[in-house]
DNA sequence: CCACATCGTTTGAAGGTTCCAATCGCTCAC
DNA sequence: GTGAGCGATTGGAACCTTCAAACGATGTGG
């Protein structure tokens, strides 16, 4: 029925008004305030509006409301942390504003020095109503900027800092990496080592510390630990000067992302060794490479259409509530999932011995 | 100097105008044809746009025009073909909107049977003046209609049928795969197999034509070939059957995909052979996981920074031109390059006979 | 000296929607 | 009998911009 007869212009609030012979007001009320209209204006409106396969022009709408029902989200070059990340992530992200009414607009830097280059922009032209940041850092001048003006934003990551300072949505890193910890400890291993970022950034050290409470909890003493920068080059040289270390080789390494541990991987090779039979690897993030390797690797998975689901709830609430007294910054956490392959390898028989004993002599 | 004074509400047109002592189509002159001012005047309304820190609302502008300059762009939940490869794509696209003065609109099919759903929501909503569609098949009901509302439409993606139906961008699979081969000939080979999908997919023709094609330029027979679905286990599964076959086992293949690489990969393992070695493997897309993995996978990477830039510059021709006679569509096909890692091993000398021998008994 | 084009600017009118105040017909309570 | 209250509907205004027409002033040709 939609569309056969649109005769010339687009149908609007006025054409489908006199086609249902009320007042263009009692239009909008069937379309927002079903209720307060009589059951027949209803159906009569409902009817023309059918016949005419009209729909609210968004313009007008977001001009007289002042909302555009936009929520941004900027992509940075160099993100891309592991590769694919941002895929499902954008997806999950989209779907979710979808199902609140909102729409997802995707911004690059037009100022690549200016941090907040292109939130203000989009803000100042009531392009968007909200904002999704990914990657804040402490201190992020974004979050002062938009706090400032009483833009609804929901963060990607905690603020490391002050804790209560904006809305966030996180994956609990350290839990991550202590259930990598936790599964190895199952298949028998007391040794773990640790290959990281080096020291000062807000995700690594969570990361780590994750990994040293937890061998703290089942009562082990910490293996050989490493760090080394993203990428490949690095990571491969990072373990291998960690698998060489003098005397006490780990028989297990947890790693603070997949690039890492693939890194160990190569240093394996390297060494004549084989990954999760010689020695355990677990990675983070789940990237779609970790699947594809051989041995395929033990990661742990970042839910981010979970993520992405809390996000989408926390902002629709703000959206909602506004202009109302700001709700208190919430934070909500989530607990990652290890996803178990090859890498991390079969149960290790040979320490039947109780967890404490030194094994160096 | 912006946002200082700010005293109540945002600045408006009608507010620069008083400021400067104009009207408000000054003002709207002075922004969109300074040269029909005179330049004291122009001087004058500048100042004020600066220190009222005025920028045009988007929605009014969009409302009076009937534009919104927005780009819409469809993320598919299937997607990712190998992961990681929408990240570039989408950041390059979001760049090259902004410079043509567009936005990009990321939107998830709401009805996830129709085909249409989203598409026609947005465009009846006004909310997007043009498209960017990817994995188009022929007889896509998608080009149908939007055609046949005029709506500006570019697509990643050759209309494989009839070829100006509409404009379009894509990447020469075929060229992709015939490098490869031509790569691997220039290291020795002379029986180069192929691994592709399931005949009948037009992308996945293609690419095993510009095999087959580049063979037959070299004066060599083709060797064996096998088809997968995507997805590792059957990509393992195809490639084994390929390695398996009777006698003449090839000593390079060619991939439809860097999955279906990876599964070749696999293949080997299982058979106690090694890739780069006994066998030299190519596969397509250039995904983060062929740097990754061990030996490193040779590929032809899809320039989709480039890809993005067409896209964005044939919109931008079809948007400004709008709404003059169509423009007889055009197509751009660009040229993939082949990125040398491990996978496709060392020059072998074994080969020192003409390559039209016949090696079977 | 008048008709006429040119130039820089102003004015009125959309464009489609939602908010606000007012209206209408009616019932109920005082 | 009158006014308050109520549910359903309406008209007018506002949101901010751009378009088309109109404006007075000045210069040019007949």
């Amino acid at each position: 029925m939609v569309g056969t007869t649109q005769s010339e212009r687009r149908a609007t609030l006025e054409s489908v008004a006199r086609t249902a012979r009320v007042s263009r007001q009692t239009v909008s009320n069937a379309l927002h305030r079903p209720q307060v209209l009589s059951p027949d204006t209803l159906l009569r409106v409902q009817r023309a509006i059918d016949v005419l396969g009209y729909r609210p022009n968004r313009n007008a709408q977001s001009l007289r409301t002042g909302e555009s029902r936009l929520v941004g989200l900027r992509v940075d070059p160099v993100a891309t942390p592991s590769g694919g990340v941002l895929d499902r992530f954008l997806h999950a992200l989209a779907e979710g504003s979808r199902t609140q009414g909102y729409q997802l607009l995707v911004f690059s830097p037009s100022a690549p020095d200016d941090e907040l280059s292109g939130y203000r922009d989009l803000l100042t032209t009531m392009t968007v109503d909200a904002f999704v940041l990914t990657a804040t850092h402490q201190d992020d001048p974004r979050l002062a900027f938009l706090a400032e003006r009483g833009t609804p934003v929901v963060s990607f990551g905690r603020p490391w800092g002050a804790e209560d300072d904006h809305h966030w949505v996180d994956v609990d890193g350290a839990a991550g990496t202590a259930a990598a910890v936790d599964h190895l400890v199952a298949l028998g291993h007391s040794r773990i080592g640790y290959l990281g970022w080096p020291h000062g950034s807000d995700v690594g050290d969570d990361r780590r510390a994750g990994w040293s409470s937890a061998l703290a909890r089942h009562g082990l003493v910490a293996g050989p630990s490493g760090t080394a920068h993203e990428g490949l080059a690095h990571a491969t040289a990072g373990a291998t000067a960690l698998l060489s270390g003098d005397d006490d080789r780990p028989t297990a390494v947890v790693c603070a992302s997949d690039v890492l541990a693939v890194g160990v991987l190569h240093a394996l090779t390297r060494l004549g060794l084989r990954a999760g039979q010689d020695l355990a690897v677990t990675g983070f993030d789940d990237s779609p490479a970790a699947a594809l390797l051989d041995p395929s690797l033990t990661t742990v998975h970042q839910p981010l259409e979970q993520v992405a689901t809390e996000l989408v709830r926390v902002l629709g609430e703000l959206l909602l509530g506004r202009p109302a007294p700001p709700t208190p910054p919430s934070g909500v956490l989530i607990e990652p999932r290890l996803v178990v392959r090859d890498s991390s390898g079969p149960p290790i028989n040979r320490s039947k011995a109780p967890p404490h004993t030194e094994e160096n002599a």
